[in-house]
DNA sequence: CATAATAGTTTAGTTTTTCTTAACAATAAA
DNA sequence: TTTATTGTTAAGAAAAACTAAACTATTATG
């Protein structure tokens, strides 16, 4: 290719400025700088472009007829650049751009239906996509350049490439129909739980065996809402996070609590976060103060 | 208006090359600096559009979706400055543009005749004037700005905002009718000469008051050749420079010599002579050596 | 006409930007 | 593990761009 002169934004800026303003000093003015940076950088302008642009008429100056083809030249230029410069405002105040998230369903639901509520009513014009599901999809998804930001549980091991960040801790509470109080260990069951694939079911039977109950599942669902009901059919006990047991319209009396979960943020290790992901994480925190 | 930033040439070519080869080191070969210029380059760049723009993968870094606007931003103000590169070469090779002359006859059509062809021959596709015509309205067509460069004879004065260069001396010679000695100069004339308002007819009326002899006019005309016809018609003697008079298809043959009158070339002062002009100008100085 | 005011330039010196070289960190390959 | 590759950081040199102030040339004014 080519070797392009390097005019800079400045220098066609200035000479748009003695092209609209009647001398140079009102030029240098307009633009915000000395006579003298003026005169010395549309010197430069004309050097490196190379051909007369300015002549002298007393001791003004004006356009060289040559001029006219740099002048429109300098008015695209910094049409183009102007509208960059809006672009990147837009995408600074997160009002432009994609943002693509995901949320298991309590988290989506429970703990930040609000922030993405507002979120997205800040910011309506941004192209927002919400992904709900369990956990190992969701990181599936960030390792696969799907999704740029997750919310799901800790996952037992680090993750390659992958930068996690802790969100919150819930507390996991065994259910049984009817309420009240569990008796001993060795006779809880059976149990309703999430599937095996489930992250949190692994908390939930390493924390049941570890108590001494048998680990005796008679139905199993990612779905809360479902396993709620089971209980409530009196097909079995279950463990659930106390927020979704005991919310929405039919809840469960909590018997004791088991254990505890972790919630965290992850986002792909080194990638450039967009404004609006940086925005909407702080969200995230702030609602939990 | 907004304030812009100042993203310059070089980096948005940093940027194309970036998304053009395969690693940042070929591109920065590509564009022939170190691969820290680029790596600076590329980080300045992004601080001042002020949003992300590359992804880490492994040790690779790859484009990050929003570097799309402004690779197309990038590539639309890099072309726009190319087709500007090539016009400035085009100027710069007289190739393009305006160039306004004027001369008078006997430049244009004894003198320059042939600069004045090679010079089209040699640049085609400039757009190319010439006015011919007596000094004086020349002269004010320099100041007036319809001309940008004129040849013509040397005026008495001065004349202000115009710059002049000699370019040649003429001799002026008188001729009679059937031509031979003069005889005392009492007895010269009648006259045939260029009009009293000419620059020409003052050096020679001036030239032959010193000699001795009257000024008896009884025709005259801007054109030589008019005033070489009535010179072969017997009507009057003249005075007319030797190329004009003994040119042509009816030549007169010179009696003696009267005097001499400059040719020079004038331009306004101070103002920028576009490469066309120049050039033009060391063609007709190279054509007296 | 001399004097003052105006328009723009030049000079000198400072700050900012951009570049190079060399040392460095991180990842991929052997 | 060692080695090569890819890109970054640090330090310093070179170039560019700016300001303040002195300067030149032109125009206006008393």
């Amino acid at each position: 290719m080519h070797n392009l002169p390097d005019l800079s934004i400045r220098q066609l800026e200035y000479l748009i400025a003695v092209a609209e303003e009647n001398t140079w000093a009102d030029a240098s003015d307009a633009v915000g700088v000395t006579p003298s940076a003026l005169s010395q950088g549309l010197a430069e302008l004309e050097r490196r472009v190379g051909v007369p642009l300015f002549d002298r008429v007393g001791r003004r100056r004006m356009l060289h007829p040559n001029a006219e083809i740099l002048l429109d030249h300098a008015r695209q230029v910094i049409s183009l650049t102007s509208d960059l410069a809006k672009w990147s405002d837009r995408m600074r105040n997160a009002d432009e751009g994609t943002i693509r998230i995901g949320m298991i369903d309590i988290a989506a639901v429970n703990y930040f239906q609000g922030v993405l509520k507002d979120f997205r009513n800040d910011h309506p014009s941004l192209n927002f996509h919400l992904k709900v599901s369990p956990s190992r999809p969701l990181v599936e998804a960030l390792q696969g350049g799907q999704l740029d930001l997750i919310v799901c549980i800790e996952p037992e091991e680090k993750i390659k490439g992958i930068e996690i960040e802790p969100l919150l801790t819930e507390t996991l509470s065994i259910y049984k129909p009817g309420g009240g109080p569990l008796g001993p260990p060795s006779e809880w069951g059976p149990w309703v739980l999430f599937p095996e694939s489930s992250n949190t079911r692994k908390i939930i039977s390493a924390a049941l065996k570890e108590r001494g109950s048998s680990v005796n599942v008679v139905a199993d669902s990612p779905q809360p809402e479902v396993l709620k009901e089971m209980v409530n059919l009196g097909i079995g006990w279950t463990v659930l996070p106390n927020v979704q047991a005991e919310a929405g319209p039919r809840p469960l009396i909590p018997s004791s609590i088991l254990g505890t979960r972790n919630l965290i943020v992850a986002s792909r290790k080194n990638a450039a976060q967009s404004p609006a992901i940086i925005s909407l994480l702080e969200a995230l925190k702030e609602q939990l103060d």
